[in-house]
DNA sequence: AGCACGCCGACT
DNA sequence: GTCGGCGTGCTC
């Protein structure tokens, strides 16, 4: 009897298609070539069965069976269906997110190992005749080979490129593959750990490989790296393998060298930037268990490990994680479940937890670990806030602070100025008339890049030139309004001059390797401004650097998003954390128009923990997550009553559902975006299960609504913001 | 998502 | 008279 293969496919169908197996077997897991459509399609076969729904006489056959053995299997494939139905995606994209680009089509693996050649039989008997004379390069290279096989690189470094070419060419060596050496070099000593670091490293190492979640909560420069090193130390000798996830600007060459020279091992790296048949060839390692150790960013904690010990995610808070399109997941959640599924231990390393790490440990579901020391004798950087009510500025900078950056430049040391936008200035406005650029498909202000002569809609891709003159009044009052980084930069580079300014932000780094080679600029000595965003507020060393001024908190303060304060505490933290790395001790100047906003003071008296307990209350107060589970749908149409309509039937739609609230539709905070209109509906429950029960019926109704392919939409189950 | 089919406007 | 617009339907 015929086997039906269930096959999931790359496309956005909330279906499996059925197939009759053809002449080869295929395993669970495997991907296969079918006929779709008029076209053809690799899909990969998730369940085998007796029979289908379908008349069984119309099912098609399935082709080629392109993986022997499957390529997603046991903990992950079960992972990847949990994934699926939690962040209701369809399967088919899941598991296709989960594998690299080029195991996406039909292209057949590449070989594991590494390049090596052997003696062919006519090479030995070539070696016996002395047909190449004894001593030249071609001889020794068939010598070196007779005691087995050899790496391609050696016999190189032996004889030569040319003599394994032309031994190839005759026959008398053939091509083959080298199992991985298992440890590269030695491992170099680092600093010795501290008690705090020992407890925390030993906490992990003594829960004994079963499952068990932690939350290693570390002060900036308490030496969370080191405990990780320790943790990874015990599992590659355990013969396990190591998953360390990281955010997407932390996974830079320093980063990636500093754990294969500490732990003397090759370290398999998984990010976007990397090449296709290098991603592959790192993937298929971690698969096999080749790779002792795997670093990558949010996509990386998708990769099948052959022998799992340990998954670390660094940063944990990092809102990277979370995956902003088509599959929304958050790779920290599912490290979790991973972790779980797997019975292996997981840390979760901040120095500035998000809530919702913060709550599990409430609720006794996560271990805490804490280091409160900064590692060596580094001394925490001290918080000034400067009040700029009735303060003469220049371009956004108060005295004070000016003031601090002389000092601090005098004594030949580097200072941060760090905006959280970039451009010359947010706003250009007319002081005659009363207008302002304004984005022609968002209705948001175009922001000013001045020396480009360019305005710029920083939420799709609008440009314009700078008018010349005001183009409803024809004035010439034409004002640049606030500040962003190109514009401090400039009034930096005025007011110090002759010390150099550098700017970090996307403008100036255009690609990885220019902002790694400007980053990696950094760390020499002598006085410099640093000007940046987000970009500066972790990732490279900056030991110079004593002296931070965050130039507007104001927006963090009154935003309307539910995550505004916790973000503006940790990115306040962090980048308070870059000051003050050596034994300089180092210090930060908050500029602010509320001095005294409770937030700001709760922060500045009782640190990043007493801002975090203070917030999570009143998230539970005001039953916001994680102390509620929400799902977002959003939607946009071309016209308002078109996704007015669409989203009211939604809404209908829901009926009525028990254990879930539904609000909306409402207004999107940017309700109009690249010429679309946007709004959305919230729904929220208090527990996940009512919440799960719900958005499977729901979203089937939804998809059969009239209006369905006129508007975009997608659901977001656990949104990170309500955008 | 792709891809075909199908029915109405401005071009050789 | 045709090329091509995107609405609608389907993919085992």
């Amino acid at each position: 009897m015929t086997s039906i293969l269930r096959v999931a496919l790359p496309v956005p169908l909330h279906t499996l298609f059925d197939y009759r197996e053809g002449a080869a077997r295929a395993a669970v897991g495997s991907r296969v070539r079918v006929p779709f459509g008029r076209r053809e399609r690799v899909g990969i076969v998730t369940e085998r069965v007796d029979a289908s729904t379908l008349d069984e006489a119309r099912l098609k056959v399935a082709g080629e069976v392109l993986d022997e053995a499957p390529l997603l299997g046991g903990e992950l494939l079960a992972t990847l269906r949990w994934a699926a139905r939690y962040y209701q995606h369809p399967l088919g994209e899941v598991l296709f997110a989960a594998l690299p680009t080029s195991l996406r089509n039909a292209r057949a693996l590449p070989p594991g190992g590494i390049a090596a050649a052997e003696l062919t039989p006519a090479g030995a008997a070539a070696l016996a005749a002395a047909t190449p004379r004894r001593g030249t390069r071609i001889a020794s290279l068939l010598e070196a080979l007779v005691a087995g096989p050899l790496a391609t690189t050696r016999l190189d470094a032996l004889a030569g490129a040319a003599a394994r070419r032309n031994a190839l060419a005759r026959g008398w060596i053939a091509r083959c593959r080298l199992a991985t050496p298992a440890q590269a070099a030695a491992a170099s000593a680092g600093p010795p750990l501290n008690d705090a670091q020992r407890e925390a490293a030993q906490a992990v190492i003594g829960a004994g490989g079963g499952f068990a979640p932690f939350l290693l909560d570390g002060v900036t420069g308490s030496g969370k790296t080191e405990v990780y090193l320790e943790i990874i130390r015990d599992c590659l000798a355990r013969g396990r393998q190591a998953l360390v996830l990281v955010p997407e600007i932390a996974l830079t060459p320093q980063a990636l060298r500093r754990f294969r020279e500490r732990l003397g091992v090759d370290v398999a790296a998984l990010h976007s930037g990397l090449g296709e048949v290098e991603r592959a060839r790192a993937w298929l390692a971690a698969a096999r268990g080749e790779a002792p150790l795997v670093l990558g960013t949010r996509s990386a904690v998708l990769v099948p490990l052959a022998r799992p010990g340990v998954i670390i995610v660094d940063e944990e808070h990092d809102g990277s994680y979370k995956q902003q399109e088509g599959f929304r997941y958050h790779a920290r959640d599912l490290a979790l479940v991973r972790a779980k599924a797997l019975g292996i231990p997981v840390v979760l390393g901040s120095a500035t937890p998000s809530l919702e790490s913060l709550a599990n440990v409430e609720a006794k579901r996560y271990r805490l670990l804490r280091l409160d020391q900064r590692a060596g004798r580094a001394r925490p950087p001290t918080l000034q806030v400067v009040d700029l009510r009735r303060q003469r500025l220049q371009h956004g900078l108060a005295r004070t602070a000016l003031e601090a950056i002389a000092a601090c430049l005098a004594r030949d040391e580097q200072v941060l100025v760090f905006r959280n936008r970039r451009g010359y200035a947010p706003v250009l406005l007319c002081h005659d008339c009363g207008w302002s650029a304004r984005c022609p498909d968002c209705e948001r202000a175009l922001t000013l890049h001045k020396r480009e002569g360019r305005l710029r809609c920083h939420h799709c891709g609008h440009e314009e030139r700078v008018p010349a003159a005001c183009p409803s009044c024809s004035g010439l009052a034409l004002h640049a309004l606030g500040e962003g980084t190109e514009r401090l930069e400039d009034a930096l580079g005025a007011q110090f001059p002759g010390v150099p300014v550098v700017r970090v932000d996307r403008d100036t780094t255009r690609g990885r390797r220019l902002r790694d080679a400007l980053l990696d600029s950094l760390p020499e000595g002598g006085a410099r401004i640093l000007v940046g965003t987000q970009m500066l507020a972790k990732g490279h060393d900056l030991p110079h650097l004593t002296l931070v001024v965050v130039v507007g908190v104001d927006e963090g303060l009154y935003s309307v998003d539910f995550r505004a304060g916790e973000r503006l505490g940790q990115l306040v933290v962090q980048v308070a954390g870059r000051a003050g790395r050596a034994d300089r001790p180092g210090s930060v100047i908050l500029q602010t128009h509320d001095p005294a906003h409770p937030l700001l003071e709760v922060l500045l008296n009782g640190g990043y923990r007493a801002l975090a307990s203070r917030l999570l209350q009143e998230r539970r107060d005001a039953g916001l997550p994680p102390f509620v589970q929400f799902a977002l749908l959003r939607a946009e149409a071309p016209q308002q009553d078109l996704l007015d309509r669409f989203l009211r039937a939604a809404a209908a739609a829901a009926g009525r559902a028990s254990g879930v609230n539904l609000h909306g539709p409402l207004a999107a905070p940017m309700p109009r975006r690249a010429g679309a209109w946007r709004a959305q509906i919230l729904v929220e429950a208090g527990e996940r299960a009512p919440l799960q029960a719900f958005l499977p019926a729901w979203l089937d109704a939804v998809r059969a609504l009239p209006d369905e392919r006129r508007v975009r939409w997608s659901i977001d189950v656990d949104p990170v913001d309500l955008y």
